[in-house]
Order: C-alpha cells, then sequence, then structure tokens
DNA sequence: CCGTAAGCGGACCGCGGTCCAGTTTTGTTC
DNA sequence: GAACAAAACTGGACCGCGGTCCGCTTACGG
C-alpha cells in the first residue's frame, strides 16, 4: 500500500513540496506542485542551507540567527524569510532530508519497518526507528519545533500520523484509530524524548521497549501473554 | 495517600511554592518555602495578574504583552520579569489557580476522581478531568506553553505526573509506569486538544471517551471485552 | 532612627519578522 | 539575437517585543 506524502522545505503555513514516491493517494497539505524556484533563488536557497549548517556545527543551534544565516550566506535578511517563512522554517528545511529518509524507510524500505511485515510487526518497529532517529540531532529537533498551534500540521508529522492510523486500522479495525495513532505518536514527541533521555537519564533503549510495551498493550497482543 | 506538590507562581526555572496540602511526602522541584514578598512587591504583584487578565478580557491572550501589562499596572517592566520570571511564567501565574483546584480535586476531592475509589475508576476519571479544564481558557493553556526543553518540568506537569504513576502502580505494577505515564498525560496536552478539537473538529466528548478506552487498553482491562 | 536587603523602573540590546523600492531573470515578440 | 514587459527575487532599513542591567528608592527589623 502505498501513498504520497508532502514534505516541507518552505514557506510560510507549510507549503509542501515533493511528492516523496509514487502513485500519489492521499495529499497532506493543500499546495500545488513544487513551484521550481528560479536559478538565482535555488543557488541561494542552497547556500543559505549550506551556512545555517556550518553556523550550528560551530555556534550550536543557538547560534543560527537569521541575521548571521544571512550574513553567512552572503544574501540580505529578507531573502532568508522569503524563502523558509520563519526560523523555524529554516530549520526544519536541515531536518527535511532526514525526514524524507525516514518516511522511504516506513513507506518502501524493507521489512519490518516497510511493506512485507505484518502491520503489528511494522508498528512496533516504527516506534524505535522515529526514536533513534530523533536521538541524533535532538536539540535541532526541539529548536525546529514550531509554535503549539502548528506542532502537527507539518507535512512530515502528518506522514507520520497518516502511517500509523493505516497500521492501526488493520489491527484493531474497531477502535478509534485517529486517536490512539496521536496518542503513539506523542510518546515520541523530541520534547518528550528529550526529557526522558536528558533530564531523567533514562537510556534510550527503554524507552523503545516502552514504545513496544506501549503498542501491544494498546493493539490487545498484550505483553507478558 | 497523600503527597505534597508545589505549585509555580514565580520565578525563573520554576521556583515553586506553597506545599498544596498535609504531609509533605514528595518534594517536586527543589525550592526552600515561599519567600513571602514585601508588602509593595506583594501588591504590584496583585496588580500585575490583575492586569493581565483585565488585557486578556480585552485584546485577547496576544495582548499581553509585557511592556502593556506593566503599563496597565502602572509599574516598570523589570518589575514584571522580576516578578515573573518570563512571560510564559506570567501566563502560567495565571492559570495557577484552575492548576491548584485541580490537584485538589484529584488529591482530595470526592470519587471516583479523588481517593475512595478504586485506581483504575480514578485513572478513568482523571483524563476527563483535564481535559475540560484545559478545554476552557485553551488558548492561555497554549500561549503559556513554555519552550520545550521546561515543558515537563513544571510542578503543576509534574504533579499530574506523579499522580498517574501512583494509580498505574497501584494497577498495573509489572509495567514501566513511569513511561506509561508520561504517555498517557502526552494525549492530554493542550496543543494535542487543540488540534484536535479546533483543526480536526473532533468533539471534547470523543477524546474524552478515546481517553478511557487508551486506559482499559493499557491497563489491560480491555475495552469490548 | 538607621543600615541593609529587597524591590523598582526605564534605558538599552538583540533578534525575529515586515516592507518596499530597486534589480535580475525569464519568456515573448519581432 | 535584441528589445521589452511581467514576474520573481533581493536586501537592508525599520518595527515591536522579550529580556537584561544597574543606579536609585523603599520597606522592614533592630
Amino acid at each position: 500500500m502505498l501513498y504520497a506524502v508532502f514534505m516541507s522545505s518552505a514557506l510560510p503555513p507549510f507549503p509542501p513540496q515533493k511528492p516523496l514516491d509514487v502513485s500519489p493517494l492521499l495529499e497532506v497539505g493543500t499546495a500545488p506542485g513544487e513551484p521550481c524556484l528560479r536559478a538565482d533563488a535555488a543557488r541561494n536557497r542552497a547556500r543559505l542551507l549550506d551556512a545555517a549548517a556550518r553556523l550550528i556545527a560551530e555556534h550550536g543551534v543557538a547560534g543560527v540567527t537569521m541575521e548571521a544565516v544571512a550574513a553567512a550566506a552572503q544574501v540580505g535578511k529578507g531573502t532568508v524569510f522569503r524563502r523558509f517563512g520563519d526560523r523555524t522554517g529554516l530549520l526544519m528545511a536541515l531536518l527535511d532530508h532526514s525526514d524524507r529518509q525516514l518516511q522511504a524507510d516506513f513507506l518502501g524500505g524493507p521489512p519490518p519497518l516497510g511493506p512485507g511485515a505484518p502491520p503489528l510487526e511494522r508498528l512496533r518497529a516504527f516506534g524505535p526507528a522515529v526514536l533513534y532517529r530523533s536521538a541524533e540531532r535532538l536539540d535541532l529537533q526541539l529548536a525546529a519545533q514550531p509554535e503549539p498551534t502548528r506542532r502537527f500540521s507539518h507535512p512530515a508529522v502528518q506522514a507520520l500520523r497518516i502511517h500509523v492510523v493505516m497500521l492501526l486500522r488493520q489491527i484493531v479495525p474497531h477502535a478509534d484509530c485517529e486517536l490512539l495513532a496521536q496518542t503513539l505518536l506523542a510518546s515520541l514527541d523530541p520534547a518528550l524524548i528529550h526529557y526522558h533521555t536528558r533530564q531523567r537519564g533514562m537510556p534510550l533503549e527503554r524507552l523503545a521497549t516502552g514504545w513496544i510495551d506501549l503498542v501491544d498493550r494498546v493493539t490487545g497482543a498484550g505483553p507478558h501473554r
């Protein structure tokens, strides 16, 4: 089963971009196909992303100031905003690649994450995959968090949601899968990961096995049964 | 079973305040007892909170600008920050009363929320209680959300966590209750409530029954079984 | 009454975000 | 391939707000 999801890499209210894979079956977001930038615009975009990445490497996420990025990319401040909407947009664009990677993995990668394995197995594998991916570059993930109102509208997040809903529907068809999916995803929230691992000192493995246990409980596969 | 929890109403890294009820058994946060403000400071604090509330009523949460609040309270800007640490602190102070109310309800109120009912019943009742409380003044709750790193350190949040952990321990002693509790709470996050009700049009009742279903699944009380 | 710690307030700073006059690119027409 | 008009893009001046700082004032205990 395949569905196309748009991933952000630009403009204000998450105006999505490239469909990730074949056969569009479900479009998250709204917008028209990718705008296809003008040559100079594309060049500047690349330079900005590059500059941002460099700044992070040197001064951490906090060092990524819109002005600094603009300066480092030899570009006007206005250009940064035009291209990425706001700081969050820029930061998320930096995560875009990894978003797509993950998405490709669970949409078309090898089992148990990708298609081929039974839904429950896929769901079990899903948590750790997200977990470990978020754990690297966690600080960037945190900084890229948009204001609460938009947390869930981001295309990449929507993609996760839809995927989980789809799996859940196959496992527990009679449940309120929309709600259940959000709850499961909430337990993978970067902020929560940060809290668990960095402030409470839990190892990532514990979170991973916690996810599996959670999935089992929620789907009625029951742990220790 | 009783435990005291400190509730915020002031200063930077959530320097807690009044223990809520008798027999301190568990202190969330760190600080010494409440500092007991000087007379003029207390007066100004009240005036600030009052001014803030008025501003919200008139111009919505967005109208609550630190300068505006200071001006409306006839007080210097610095004073606002000294008292509340930052904007988030001020906003949270506005929610403090309702926080304490809720806490009192599940710590010492009548069953099924309060002690007296069996743990599972209390847990079932807990979700809707939080849900309905957050739903009113939802915009304030959202605006009061601190940066992701601090979301879970706020005393009021800690109090909820501890309570849920305690209930869970009685219901599913062999599970990883810490993790489970956070997951359950995550499903009650104001941002999530906002998304569900305002952006996806789900009625609050659906969330409430969703909580109960979730609790049943997680605890193995199983729905439809 | 006095010493001192607590509180006060407003000038100041940096950053995110907006705006718009001017420039560059692109596609079109002869 | 030259000229041209519309569209897209650019950059930096500008704004408002959150947050800091520090010299002055005020409340309070002795």
